[in-house]
DNA sequence: ACGGTTCGGTTGTATTTACAACAGATTGGT
DNA sequence: ACCAATCTGTTGTAAATACAACCGAACCGT
């Protein structure tokens, strides 16, 4: 089994906790490996979880589509990143959302109640990880009320350039890559892809920034 | 002072916690209380945050104004509700959001550190809290994902369908009451009012639904 | 009873969008 | 090098939306 001791390490969920503690927790939190091919599900809608998990290697998307098969993509988890932490609480429904990987992805579980529950061993970070799990998930909330704002513009210029000035500003440049392509983006954003392409153009003929594939120049 | 500890047993944020220990751990926690009349601002955009906000009297709107006066109102706070919490993370920015009072209110303030710092004292239950804390977030996670589900939705029609029969499905009943006006409604999900306002009057010609201000029927 | 204010509904118009269909460019696999 | 699949841009049209302006009803305090 590959070595992801290192990925861990870098983890928000074990932020604080020293590289040898780590080995230990694993078994300590029952923690769990399993690998995923591009485009498989990790989790689907309606499904329960009882599980936090937390991205090795790869990267995904958390994803939804409607009753007339329109997708909208809620978000990006990236290497060392933790999800399905909103869903474990004890009166937490169903998942509202499917998980699918986006690359070849490897994903650890960790049983909720291990992480939650102190237990009376060697273990001195427990308190510790729900403290990280607290700060993760604030940070989730916090992207998901500017994706509302981004959203909640009337036009898809006005998406667009919500989208596009967070991004100039996430990444302190007015050169940005992001990590959409089209079509993503314009689910991102909920908005057609055609007609944002075609919005996109525009802004481009007015000058208002130059584009090539997912790197973007804004003025 | 008016004696808010029969709420405070009911808020979220003291779930387990025996009555008697409310009242010391308020000392403990370094509770403050503040009121506010209606139309007065709680929290402004941009301000930092350093203290968890509870509800004990009245309800707030969460909202946000953009560049060109269009508001759009992300929730709404309950009695006994926790807010704030997304914004004392030591690595978050500034609040993103207004939180206006809707109605009289009063609040309580519980510094972050000391709700999180496990304390040497009697307070057995600076654990139970942050877990607390990390079971309310997460719902408040929930719910802005299904607020994203409302308003990704492509027309004024499709979101107040999926609006109105989630609220159907939380109420359990196709008779419900909204804790909206129609300026609100249109601002939770980001169209015109007027536009709103139409889409339902013609719903109702077509016997999707009725209502009378703002209770509904669906069929 | 009065006037002012808020609220919900209606209408018309200009703008914006979704949708479908297509074409060229790029990518990936064999 | 080739074919197939994917990605991106383009166009036209029908539909939906924002916006402004207005009206009547309900509600408020004086």
């Amino acid at each position: 089994m590959k070595d992801f001791v290192p990925v861990l390490k870098r983890a928000k969920l074990f932020a604080g906790v020293g590289d040898e503690d780590i080995t230990s927790m694993l078994s300590c939190l029952g923690a769990k490996l399993r690998t995923y091919e591009k485009g498989e599900y990790v989790l689907r809608e309606g499904e329960r979880l009882s599980d936090i998990l937390v991205l090795a290697e790869g990267s995904l998307h958390i994803q939804r589509d409607d009753y007339w098969g329109n997708r909208s993509i809620l978000g990006r988890i990236e290497v060392g990143e933790i999800f399905g932490e909103a869903y474990v609480a004890p009166e937490s429904g169903m998942l509202l959302n499917d998980v699918i990987a986006v690359e070849d992805s490897s994903i650890f579980f960790f049983d909720v109640k291990r992480v939650i529950t102190t237990c009376s061993s060697a273990c001195r970070f427990h308190t510790m990880v729900v403290q990280n799990l607290f700060f993760a998930i604030s940070e989730k909330n916090r992207s998901l009320v500017q994706k509302l704002g981004h959203i909640s513009k009337r036009t898809t210029r006005e998406k667009l350039i919500s989208y596009l000035s967070e991004e100039a500003k996430k990444q302190n440049s007015s050169y940005i890559t992001i990590p959409f392509n089209r079509q993503q983006l314009a689910d991102y954003l909920s908005v057609d892809r055609s007609a944002m392409s075609n919005e996109l153009c525009k802004m481009r003929n007015e000058g208002l920034l130059e584009f090539e594939k997912n790197r973007f120049k804004l003025r």
